[in-house]
DNA sequence: TATTCCGATAGTGAC
DNA sequence: GTCACTATCGGAATGAG
């Protein structure tokens, strides 16, 4: 799925490490070369510094983690698939840039050309989360009907039915007060259907304001999301992100129609 | 182990059957009869009416238990094992008269002539509860070497070796605050040793003040454990019954510790 | 203030 | 604010026709 490469030697140059070095944890140069050298996929992955600096590898070095870990990277960006999705599709876009990549996202995108960049490589990364929902529930889908028939048919047609609109079942942002400290923007699909969700925090932090879309930023400065635990968006009752009914705090019960939930929904 | 027997028929004679009917719930008559009906001992120690009147049976009809359950009865007394015990012994101690056996132990501990009955009742009970110490722990106790040795001596003495004096590991008292209807008095072992304590009121309600020895009584007016809410006995941190160290709320903590001092205690 | 089951909540440790 | 493990804490039912 990697749609581009950037040359290994790059990463290496003297001004490149240095920029890179400063991605990582306030530990000495030293303690960072062991570091390297025991740099494997399951040390990468691994808490080896701080469970909040988790994302730190995939952005200093993509090419060295698995293809079905990250999607793709350019010199701006990393893509990678969410170790712990909470919907069947959970990506997360990973700036690169060594100015931002340590800030809250509210502070990394006041600076609007940023931001900008980042809207653009969402929108790019859009289609690509959308094919993704399309090739893995299409098959179940009442509006891919047609399309899907189309494409078994015996001379498929140049022009294909539109289809779904999977764009519509995603939603990129943040969250008002990250867990990680490397920015990222969580590119995820609306099902919440993931033996991965297991805890109110959870379910909250992509179903309440807590979860703040990249297409709402620059926020206004008295923006209340700028104080999520003020409004304790993470404590609120368990609403159903499609039917809007009340589970109160029983998540066990919100799971379970969460399942019937997805059943329908991928049959749209 | 049943020391005295009553004539059923006593039970059955029409001033006697009034009298145990005060022991039943406000229900009529007629409900009570086909409760009575179906009385097997399953269905006595089921929660009939309230989860709340389980000792009833036992005091109504003590010669229709197990002696697995009921130690022994008299006209004025049934002493039975507790379902769930709390420490290796724990008995309870029911008084049978009609007059006290719905009261709350301090009102009906009013009532010194009462009182002293029971109070003689738990002195005749004391050296019971001992001996059953004895005979499940006496040997792993370095106390009881001596008096054990001579036992199984070829030609054992006249005079056997007092060896441990186990009367001083039993307790005999009332809660605070009784979940049962019906008055008991624990006689009850020291060692919390016991799968059934499962929950921090089971520990606290023996390992403080919420428990109210027999000899306490009768009870000053302004005696603060008149108030076991108030006091909050039953939230207090765990402290250990033998060596005094406090485990906060570290329930799991305490039970293994108690495990260890189980250990110990039995090999005094 | 009973027990039991189930589940929500809270604290800890992670190299 | 990560996850995962353990454990504490909290509500509801508890029978029988």
């Amino acid at each position: 799925m990697s749609m581009n490469n950037i040359d290994n030697t790059d990463l290496t140059k003297p001004e490149k490490r240095n920029a890179f070095s400063e991605l990582m944890s306030s530990r000495g140069r030293q303690q960072r070369h062991i570091r390297e050298h025991n740099n494997e996929a399951k040390e990468c992955q691994s808490y080896s510094f701080s469970a909040r600096d988790g994302l730190g590898p995939y952005i200093a070095h993509p090419e060295s983690h698995s293809a079905n870990t990250v999607v793709y990277y350019n010199d701006d960006f990393v893509v990678i698939h969410d170790k712990f999705p909470k919907s069947t599709l959970h990506l997360l876009l990973l700036p690169r840039d060594t100015e931002k990549t340590r800030l809250h996202p509210f502070d990394a995108f006041e600076d609007i050309e940023f931001l900008n960049k980042v809207k653009a490589e969402v929108k790019k990364l859009r289609p690509l989360a959308a094919s993704e929902l399309r090739r893995q529930f299409g098959k179940y889908s009442a509006q891919e009907a047609m399309r899907q028939e189309a494409l078994n048919a015996e001379t498929p047609p140049d022009e294909l039915p539109a289809g779904r609109d999977w764009d519509k079942e995603i939603m990129c942002g943040v969250h008002a007060h990250p867990s990680m400290n490397h920015l990222h923007v969580h590119i995820i699909s609306m099902d919440r259907h993931s033996e991965r969700l297991k805890h109110r925090k959870h379910y909250n932090s992509f179903s309440t304001p807590f979860f703040v879309r990249i297409e709402d930023f620059p926020l206004a400065r008295d923006d209340p999301r700028r104080h999520p635990g003020r409004e304790g968006y993470l404590r609120w009752d368990f609403v159903c992100w499609r039917c809007g009914n009340n589970f109160g705090n029983r998540f066990s019960e919100l799971k379970r129609h969460l399942e019937e939930e997805f059943e329908h929904w991928k049959r749209l």
